[in-house]
DNA sequence: CACGTCACG
DNA sequence: ACGTACGTGACGTGT
């Protein structure tokens, strides 16, 4: 709409923006940035929806008695921004800036004003305002050509209204809306209106009287004799805020609506604020315009590439190929982690030579062996490498991959595909996968037409894949991260390839017998919680369940949620013994749980090979750690005999051994080397029970007298030692007073105080850092430990303690996990590393290597890191993995 | 798609 | 006064 002019209140919606959002986001450099990412948002939302001709945000800059001096508290009420959003606002306006919006500020007015002024000036000159707010109180500027969008949920949508809406919905006219609010006031601009009036009986009294003013000279023809004494007596506060609440709409402000029209960006100058914020969705946005004129076209050079057009199945394929050296690699093909595999071609980049292999069923038997003879630069490796293996390849070696470099270099971030690094890093737009597919169904689905826009798309790929890396070695090495990719984490890719190929033998017979077990057993319990309750209900529904408990039924409700009560274990358990469909509730929440995850949620993921492949995911955890999905063996029962009872069904197989092995306590040990806490050190060193000894130390016990009791809570000292500890977690984890849980942490640090200035360091160098490190150099930011907020900074001092041991942890497993890996291929052993679950390993074995691996594993586990501390593994064996204990 | 809940380390 | 233990993933429910 060429005449359309669109007006923002850029205030307010930066505001919401930044509230909306639940997480924060922060660039590596620490700057915020939510509040602009849900400013462009909308804006570009705005733009593709309405197409505006003309566009311009308005900002307040108002000292608060300027205007208003009859009324000393306006606003007073309002919260002062915070720091953090306060230092995204001139980024905003520089990013507007080079997109050619114009911001208009002026100093002592608000940006309702501002916005105001314009649409009536903007109106008169025959152009059609759209005013997008957040705040109700631009309604009054609505006409029947100026219209009012207020957002709604965070920023998401917008409900869209003009004069006939408003009439519609409040029965006002728009003008009106000033007098309601004159009558009602509005408790977030601290104007008081009258008390005991609100939105109900301010448009009734509208309707009857028209105006503030009106209904002042006729007080004596309201009905209500309550409601006619309070006018009387706040006639005055009324006739204040409503004046207070009239938008000004001629603010002195030279327009030249010329200004206003939508222009294209500068591109050159929104590329690099877009980079620098890290903002790479709008970077992707932008870039297809941008390139044509800013940007290096990856395309311009395409030319120089020698391309290899090749096919598995050609007899001197093999002399087509490279030997030896680094290469580019993206398998293309099908892989559902249940179903074989499907390669459907292989794209090779080595220097200027591209190589596109379209995959035939039919290939020389060398074909995969020469594939494992070259070193791998790639994004995601594992996904291609997972392919290759399944379909028979033995070594998959790793040069660099970008997806893990760019978590070594900020694991927190949510997405590491070589599109968003591509644009991020050289601000090229390689196509989306979706994109493809799109282009294949379009040519048709024939093989050819498939494997053109493959060739194609795999050179781009690629291209980008060496570029990025490139850019990302320099990095690397600025931030002292090569050193852990290299030796822990390209290594580690083919580990986790190989575990997720060999997969984990499931019997589903057993599956299935422990299910019909657990169905019986749930419908049992069910028939009888309804009749406790005297209905049906949806009793895994926190909502119906916390009304039949706490309503219908009256026990006594704990703690709340957003929704309701709250009916967590701890609650229910709390309130067990009040009536007998409690326990039934929490058995029947414990049998639902296993069945829905662990015996439904399992059969379908077991392939036809009679095993599961779970996906091992490298570059999720802040942390380091591994993470596991489709399903998540990491988290199959184990504390309880009934959950336990699933892990019978995971088997080593005929004529095999699972062996597993796992650290001993390595969280404390690593915190009793990394603080050098000489108690903590020789009580290891010792062999002593550490959880006891910590009992005796901070109970002031005998360390033979101390009872299972006691070395209970003394566990759970230790473990909120580690978490970064607080009074309150540590209390409502034992069930015990804050201020016994503040004592039990005071004498801990006394008798430990190397632990304590350890971790107080730890926050300290967080702090000056922005990131914590582990023992092997990887970082995590915690931008939380410099939040103004107090709660989040807590979290980041948390956060700052936890990080270095945990993922110490981890990096100390994943090298145990190559040694491990390396040695059975060095020694051309059949046993497979098939599990890790963070501080245990598990291998599948024939028999005859069981005791070969037993000796291998527990040497490479123990001996993965040099530490003043020992590391001990416990080691068991047995033909599936309930028995491995 | 967010939330509450619960499984694991 | 705030209202919290650290790290994950999957499921069912209800918007």
């Amino acid at each position: 709409m060429e005449n359309r002019i669109v007006i923002i209140d850029g205030n307010s919606l930066i505001n919401r923006a930044y509230y909306a959002m639940q997480r924060p986001m922060i660039t590596r450099q620490g700057v915020y940035t939510q509040g602009i990412f849900g400013f462009l948002n909308m804006l570009y939302k705005i733009i593709e929806d309405y197409g505006p001709g003309y566009m311009a945000v308005a900002w307040d800059r108002k000292a608060p008695t300027f205007r208003h001096k009859e009324y000393d508290a306006y606003k007073a009420g309002r919260k002062k921004m915070p720091p953090e959003l306060a230092m995204e606002m001139p980024l905003m306006k520089d990013i507007l800036d080079a997109m050619h919006i114009s911001s208009l500020e002026i100093d002592g007015f608000e940006a309702d004003d501002i916005i105001g002024t314009v649409a009536r000036t903007a109106e008169e000159q025959g152009l059609e305002p759209l005013i997008i707010t957040g705040d109700k109180d631009a309604l009054q500027l609505a006409t029947d050509k100026t219209k009012i969008l207020i957002t709604r949920k965070g920023i998401s949508e917008f409900d869209l209204y003009d004069a006939d809406k408003m009439k519609e919905r409040y029965e006002l006219t728009p003008r009106q809306f000033i007098e309601l609010k004159g009558l009602m006031g509005d408790s977030s601009d601290n104007l008081p209106g009258i008390p005991g009036v609100g939105e109900k009986t301010g448009i009734k009294l509208l309707k009857q009287f028209g105006s503030v003013a009106n209904l002042l000279a006729n007080t004596d023809q309201i009905s209500v004799p309550k409601l006619r004494q309070k006018v009387e007596d706040n006639g005055q506060l009324a006739i204040m805020s409503r004046r207070l609440a009239e938008i000004n709409t001629h603010v002195p402000l030279d327009i030249d609506l010329e200004e206003f029209r939508m222009e294209e960006p500068d591109y050159d100058r929104l590329i690099s604020l877009y980079t620098d914020l890290e903002l790479n969705t709008f970077l992707r946005r932008i870039h297809p315009a941008a390139t044509a004129e800013n940007t290096t076209e990856p395309d311009d050079e395409e030319g120089k590439y020698r391309i290899h057009d090749l096919s598995a199945s050609d007899g001197d394929i093999l002399a087509e190929l490279p030997q030896d050296g680094n290469a580019v690699i993206k398998v293309f093909g099908n892989s559902d982690h249940v179903n074989k595999p499907k390669i459907f071609a292989v794209a090779l980049l080595q220097g200027d030579d591209y190589y596109y292999i379209a995959w035939e069923d039919e290939h020389p038997e060398e074909l995969l062996d020469r594939l494992s003879s070259l070193e791998y630069i790639g994004s995601d490796l594992v996904m291609d490498y997972y392919m290759l293996r399944c379909l028979g390849a033995e070594k998959t070696r790793t040069a660099f991959d970008t997806a893990v470099a760019e978590y070594a270099l900020e694991p927190s971030k949510s997405a590491y595909d070589i599109r968003t690094l591509a644009a991020a890093y050289l601000h090229w737009e390689i196509p989306s996968e979706k994109d493809v597919e799109k282009k294949i169904r379009e040519l048709g689905d024939d093989g050819s037409a498939k494997h053109a826009v493959l060739r194609e798309y795999g050179l781009k790929w690629c291209r980008a894949v060496q570029h990025v890396s490139e850019e990302q070695k320099k990095e690397l090495e600025r931030n002292d991260l090569m050193d852990l990719c290299v030796s822990i984490e390209f290594p580690l890719i083919e580990v986790l390839a190989a575990m997720e190929a060999d997969g984990v033998s499931v019997s589903e017979e057993k599956l299935e017998e422990l299910g019909n077990g657990l169905t019986e057993e749930i419908g049992r319990i069910e028939n009888e919680i309804y009749e406790r309750a005297g209905e049906q209900f949806k009793i895994n529904s926190p909502q119906q369940l916390g009304h039949i408990l706490f309503e219908k039924m009256g026990l006594p409700a704990g703690k709340k949620t957003k929704r309701g009560y709250s009916t967590s274990a701890d609650v229910l358990e709390k309130i067990q013994e009040e009536d007998p469909i409690v326990p039934l509730v929490l058995q029947y929440r414990t049998l639902t749980k296993l069945n829905s995850t662990y015996i439904v949620g399992l059969r379908p993921l077991i392939g036809p090979d009679g095993k599961i492949h779970a996906h091992f995911q490298q570059t999720v955890a802040a942390t380091g750690r591994l993470s596991c999905t489709e399903p998540n063996l990491q988290n199959i029962p184990i504390r309880y005999e009934l959950g336990r009872k699933i892990r019978q069904a995971f088997v080593a197989g005929e004529d095999h051994v699972l062996i597993g092995a796992d650290y001993s306590q390595i969280e404390l040990r690593i915190m009793a080397h990394l603080s050098g806490d000489e108690n903590l050190i020789s009580a290891f060193n010792n062999g002593d029970d550490i959880h006891r000894m910590t009992a005796a130390r901070v109970f002031n016990l005998d360390y033979d007298s101390v009872t299972p009791a006691e070395r209970s809570r003394a566990k759970a000292v230790n473990f909120g030692v580690i978490y970064g500890i607080s009074g309150f977690g540590l209390s409502s984890n034992l069930h015990i007073s804050r201020k016994k849980a503040d004592e039990y942490i005071k004498e801990y640090f006394a008798k430990h105080p190397a632990v304590k200035s350890y971790l107080d360091g730890q926050i300290d160098l967080c702090r000056k850092q922005g990131y914590s490190t582990t023992m092997f150099g990887r970082k995590r930011y915690i931008r939380e430990i410099s939040s103004s907020n107090f709660m989040t900074r807590q979290l980041g001092e948390r956060l700052a303690m936890n990080s270095p041991i945990q993922g110490t942890a981890a990096d100390i497993i994943k090298i145990a996990m190559n040694h491990v890996f390396r040695e059975l291929e060095e020694r051309h052993m059949e046993s497979r590393l098939i599990l890790q679950i963070h501080d245990e390993l598990i291998i599948c074995a024939p028999l005859s290597e069981e005791e070969q691996v037993k000796e291998l594993l527990v040497r490479n586990m123990e001996s993965a890191a040099d530490m003043k501390v020992q590391l001990l593994c416990d080691m068991n064996a047995a033909d599936n993995w309930y028995d491995l204990k």
